[in-house]
DNA sequence: ATTAGCACTCGAAAGAGTTGAGTGCTAACA
DNA sequence: TGTTAGCACTCAACTCTTTCGAGTGCTAAT
């Protein structure tokens, strides 16, 4: 559908306007080492081009940008894999060389080096409950009226919630309790807890164990309420140096989003297995449709557990960022694997 | 010093200024009720309030506005404490009249309810390690060669660490030494702990229970690393309504400053006991001196153990922003006390 | 001591002119 | 027939001027 020498002009606007966020001339291209024809046949594809809807002009008399649907295509068609710079290479090497072994250890890592490295903002969404099991449970007590609860999964993650104990209760039957709790429900996924706190443990401790009973209603509380935050997010002010950002209304729109961890989660949930582009408009949120949202997967025994991702302007620098993301997704996976 | 006519002026201008944000003239005074003499008067007035450094012009012909000695001034003299809004009021009971139990929860919607009513940027410092002893340590495995080490402090505050097991290190030995670091450690204040476990116990472990000294030095490791973040910190985007940031550079800048903690910490810790207000310039941090920084600290068993902290524009809502400060703190040690 | 009056200042907004990087179109060329 | 040189045209960005009005400081009158 399109010719060669278009798909060159195409190809070369976009990488120049990914770097210069300008719009690019005619003049400029044929400048270009690749480009053999002049200004004038330029101008002619570049005007073919634009009816196609792969370009815009800002104003009249102006250098094309690529359109979204140009991207879309850039992405689709032109993209070709490159190997990441050794200095890429180097930085997330050493981060996962350093024998990480928590969870939150390296999810904030990889936010931080993904950030630094693209001069983007990165967002990960921490593995999934469903995909976590409860390796724990533990009671301490802070003194004769409360206590912690201590919830520790699988993966390493902690989870913990203060509660304080009616005087009602038997610290003797609030022990029996939590032994009862861990034989039965180690093992569980997380995401499985509360229905199985609620109706199987609801019926069997009455039955079984009449008096820890009422304990057992307290502790349900503190245990149910969970809303285990597993959203991280870096190098926000990164947006600010992105010159499509230097309107404080935009940057305040996309950063309330941002600040939406629920939106934000859900988005990243809903993402396929691996990597996965969402160009301006393609976004749902109208906040983020000024940007290009990337997405990969990271795994746990082969079931997508959690979602990294990178949000940018729409001239975003795709392949690079793709390699990144990549890499280290693979890497986060590889990682979890052999604990 | 200043004659009562002059300070009635001066804060005519600054009350009207922080509303605004535009400089005052001598007319738009005259208006004000509480005013009875022409422009004219307070044209002259308000070239000896600028001679003596209370107030500045942006240009030859503006109107005034306060300059940092004039907030100074204002703050120092002129304020009149005023009791909180019926909103505000209720607001804030309503956040704490639902039995928080657990330290981060209440520091959480602490800072929550602050940027919220305030529309400022709200920082607050989480209790202090040294106010904080040591609960319990527990140690749970999450497979053959990972644990995960878990550090509850009497605030409910709950530290973990994940950690690979060597294979020369014996499960039980794990558990034996842990039963002798909970033995000794535990009423030890947080901040001693690394001193403890480095010295005191490194000999007494050497001496008495060989076996487990292997075990320890790789605990050791796991517990001395972890670098508390009790810096919370609510609704950055605020500082993006306020005019005075609507270019990008400064938010960026100070931005920035917010970002790294551990100055944050640093200027909250030092902190004297109560209010205390840095503006403009007073502020160390050159990208903060376009700001006021408003803190006030809050005490378990009459020692300061942290910091809340509001930031804004210079022309902060001081007398509001003052007495939500104090009610907060006052509730903030008072819920501690309570526990 | 206060105020009316007036000349003066200066930023902000609106308009005019200039520049230059870009275009589209036409006609000549290989 | 596809390519290119040439040229008129467009428009944002910049600069320069003008106008406007909200403000001032100063002086003289009350």
């Amino acid at each position: 559908m399109l010719s060669t020498r278009q798909l060159l002009i195409l190809q070369v606007i976009i990488d120049e306007f990914i770097q210069t966020a300008q719009p690019i001339g005619s003049r400029a291209i044929s400048k270009k080492d690749e480009i053999t024809f002049s200004p004038a046949t330029i101008r002619n594809e570049m005007a073919d081009l634009e009816d196609l809807g792969f370009l815009e002009k800002t104003h009249s008399s102006s250098g094309r940008i690529p359109s979204e649907k140009g991207y879309r295509y850039y992405v689709d068609h032109l993209l070709m894999p490159i190997d990441l710079s050794p200095r890429d290479e180097q930085t997330i090497s050493g981060v996962f060389n350093q024998g990480m072994v928590e969870f939150e250890q390296v999810i904030q890592n990889s936010v931080n080096v993904l950030s630094e490295l693209t001069n983007y903002t990165s967002i990960i969404l921490g593995p999934e409950v469903y995909a976590t099991t409860l390796k724990q449970i533990q009671i301490i007590h802070l003194s004769k009226t409360t206590a912690v609860a201590i919830l520790v999964t699988n993966t390493g993650h902690v989870e913990h919630r203060s509660f304080s104990i009616p005087k009602e209760i038997n610290p003797l039957d609030l022990e029996k309790l939590v032994n009862i709790l861990n034989e039965r429900l180690v093992g569980v996924p997380i995401i499985q807890l509360p229905k199985r706190l609620q109706i199987e443990l609801t019926s069997i401790i009455d039955h079984y164990v009449k008096d820890v009973a009422t304990a057992f209603k307290y502790l349900k509380g503190a245990l149910l309420d969970q809303q285990p935050n597993n959203l991280y997010v870096g190098g926000i002010t990164n947006m600010l140096l992105q010159p499509e950002f230097s309107d404080v209304a935009k940057i305040h729109s996309l950063y309330s989003v941002i600040e939406q961890e629920e939106t934000m989660a859900n988005i990243l949930r809903s993402q396929d297995q691996g990597i996965h582009i969402s160009i301006g408009q393609e976004n749902k949120m109208t906040e983020m449709q000024d940007c290009s949202l990337i997405t990969a997967t990271y795994t746990l025994k082969g079931q997508q557990i959690g979602t990294i991702a990178l949000l940018g302007p729409k001239r975003m620098e795709y392949s690079r960022v793709i390699s990144l993301l990549d890499r280290l997704s693979n890497d986060m996976t590889k990682t979890f694997k052999n604990w």
